[in-house]
Order: C-alpha cells, then structure tokens, then sequence
DNA sequence: CGTTCAGTGTTGGGTTCTAA
DNA sequence: TTAGAACCCAACACTGAACG
C-alpha cells in the first residue's frame, strides 16, 4: 500500500529532463555532423521519458498496471468517443488493444469498439443507446454507462476452461449450456466456446432438435429473447420418442404434401433470401408434448412462416386443419 | 471501373518477463 | 514459483491509392 504517489514535482521534473533532452537533440542535429545512428540513439532516453509522462497523468500512475490505467481513464469520460491514441499515451504500452479486449471479455467491462459496434449494431436494438454509438470508427472507442458485466465476465472464465478440454464442440456447448441455466448467452460466446465461426449454430441446433435439449432462442419458443441470444431452460433432455421423425415417416409426408406448405403452397423451390420463408417443417397436429405421435396421420408439412403462427397461437387439431383449408 | 496492393487496426492465439 | 503484465505473431477486415 506504501507504494510511491507521483506528485506534481515528480512531473515537473520529468518535464525538465525531457525538455533538456530535446534541446540537447536539437544541438546534435543543428551542428550538421551527427549521423542518422547518433541521433536515434539520442532520442532513446527522451522516449522512455515522454511514456513516463503520459502514464503518470492520471493520479495512480506508475503504481497500476497499463490495464488499470485505461480502465481509469475510460471510467473518467463515459459515453465520450475516446481515440486509441488517448489510450496509448495514458497506458504507456504498444500493445493496448489486447488490454482492452481483456477489459472488454475477460473482465466485462462494456468498452466498445468500432468493429465490436459494427458486429453488435447488425444483431441487436440499439436505439435507446445514449451516446451515438454508430458513429464510432475502427480505433476509436467508448465507455458505456452501464457498468461491469460480471456474470459475463464469468461466463468467459468459464468459457475458456471448457473451451480447453478434449472434448467435441458439441459436448463444449452443452457442458456450457448447463453451467448456465436460464441465462441468457448470446451467440458471440458460444461462437468463442466453439472456435468455430460456422458450425456452432449447427451444433447447437442438433442439441435442441435432435437431442432434445431444451436451447431456446427468439424463434424456437422465446420469442420475448433478442436476436442472437440464446437460454438453456432446464438440465433436461426431451423422451427419445419425441425427438425423432422417422425419416420413411418424413418422406411419407411431404410426398403426401407435395412438398408444399399446406397452408400457402410454398415450396423450397420458391426460396428468396428477402422471403422470411426458407424451410419447410413437419407440424405435429397432436403436439408431441401431448404425446402426440409421430406419424403420417399426425404430421402436416407447412413453411416455418406459418408453423410459428400455429404454435404463436396455440392452434388446436381441427382448427389447424380448418386453418390450411382456408387461402 | 474493377482489381491489386500497401497500410492500418482488431482479434485470438501464444510466449516471455517480472514482481511478489 | 507463479500469476499477471507485457510483448509477439498470424489472420482477417477495411480503406484508399495505383494500376491496367
């Protein structure tokens, strides 16, 4: 605790020193004879010395680690477009990105920047956002007002232990999953969890469908949950008859239905990236959660369009099949 | 006008250094 | 001896200038 404070004198007397270093530079260079070595080496000590300055603005100074520093200085302004060359000087490191990343994911404190935005503003609602946060450029950052994420940050430490172990990315996933019961996990970690861009999504949808894993989002039965957030309900798998469609079954269906929704005629042949219709799913006219079956007489193909507005509105058998008579 | 390339910044992975 | 700080590297995205 007994560490050294700076005091104002400690700057002055850096400042000094800096300024006679300079002008002793400026002799070097004006008498004409120096090569460009001798002057470089000159300028060493005077480096070292400007970093001193800059780490020492802030009261704490040298006693906190460049980590702390930033964090200070970014608790200092809030909501205030920072640059990074602010952080370079107040950190006195070259390597302060990675002390944000850390602030940022390790320790969940909300710095953004400017690509973290981009990514977030393409996911999530961001209207309410106080600061005009789309403003922001690559190497640029801000503070938000909202305070440290400690559930995040422990989420992450979590992450990083499962994350090592020898196990598939899907065993990762659900080990993650049920470390973490009704929480909300957004995609962005589970992305991490699985170093793997692509196939995580894949991964995690083969848990809740064919596992039978209760991995709710905004489309499967939460549609309260913000795009891109995921929450594992219960550390409880769905009966195995509930799970599987026989893929004899399957086909026995869409033949039946000319692998068209029943209820609009849509078809997979008719997919257009601006149509929010892009599969076709089996409906259970019986729910399956009412020990409905698995079978021909059971099942109807309809486009997930319309299979969510069946299950939006609670729709019975026969009102769904009255339903899709109706076009 | 599209392509290529250099420069810059971010990120995730890692290693090395150092102070307690 | 060890945890945390500092540093290094590769991959990638983005931008603007040069080029054909």
């Amino acid at each position: 605790m007994a560490k050294k404070k700076p005091s104002a004198f400690d700057l002055l007397k850096t400042k000094e020193e800096l300024t006679s270093l300079l002008d002793n530079f400026s002799d070097l260079v004006s008498s004409g004879t120096a090569d460009v070595r001798a002057q470089v080496l000159e300028l060493i000590p005077a480096f070292y010395l400007l970093r001193k300055l800059g780490t020492n603005i802030l009261p704490e100074g040298d006693s906190v680690g460049a980590r702390e520093r930033i964090l200070i200085y970014l608790q200092k302004y809030p909501e205030k477009i920072i640059s990074s060359d602010e952080l370079l000087v107040v950190s006195g490191i070259t390597d302060y990105q990675r002390r944000i990343r850390e602030l940022r994911s390790e320790m969940g404190w909300p710095v953004l920047s400017g690509n973290t935005i981009k990514s977030m503003l393409k996911e999530g609602d961001w209207d309410n956002m106080v600061a005009d946060v789309s403003a922001i450029k690559p190497a640029q950052y801000i503070f938000l007002q909202s305070g440290q994420d400690k559930e995040a940050a422990y989420r992450w430490k979590l992450s990083n232990v499962i994350r090592r172990k020898n196990i598939s990315i899907k065993d990762k996933l659900l080990e993650f999953f049920k470390n973490n019961i009704g929480r909300s996990i957004t995609g962005e970690e589970l992305s991490y969890l699985a170093k793997d861009a692509t196939e995580w999504a894949r991964r995690v949808r083969e848990l809740r469908t064919e596992e039978g894993w209760p991995v709710k989002t905004r489309n499967t039965g939460r549609p309260e949950l913000p795009v891109g957030v995921y929450v594992f309900e219960e550390d409880k798998q769905a009966e195995q008859h509930d799970r599987k469609i026989e893929d004899s079954t399957r086909i026995k269906v869409l033949e039946r239905d000319h692998f068209s929704c029943r209820k609009c005629g849509w078809n997979l042949n008719m997919i257009r990236p601006e149509d929010p219709r892009q599969f076709l799913e089996l409906h259970h006219l019986e729910y399956h959660a009412h020990k409905g079956e698995n079978s021909e007489e059971n099942l109807i193909t309809i486009c997930n369009v319309h299979h969510d507005y069946i299950h939006k509105h609670k729709m019975k058998k026969d009102q769904v099949l009255e339903w899709v008579e109706e076009k």
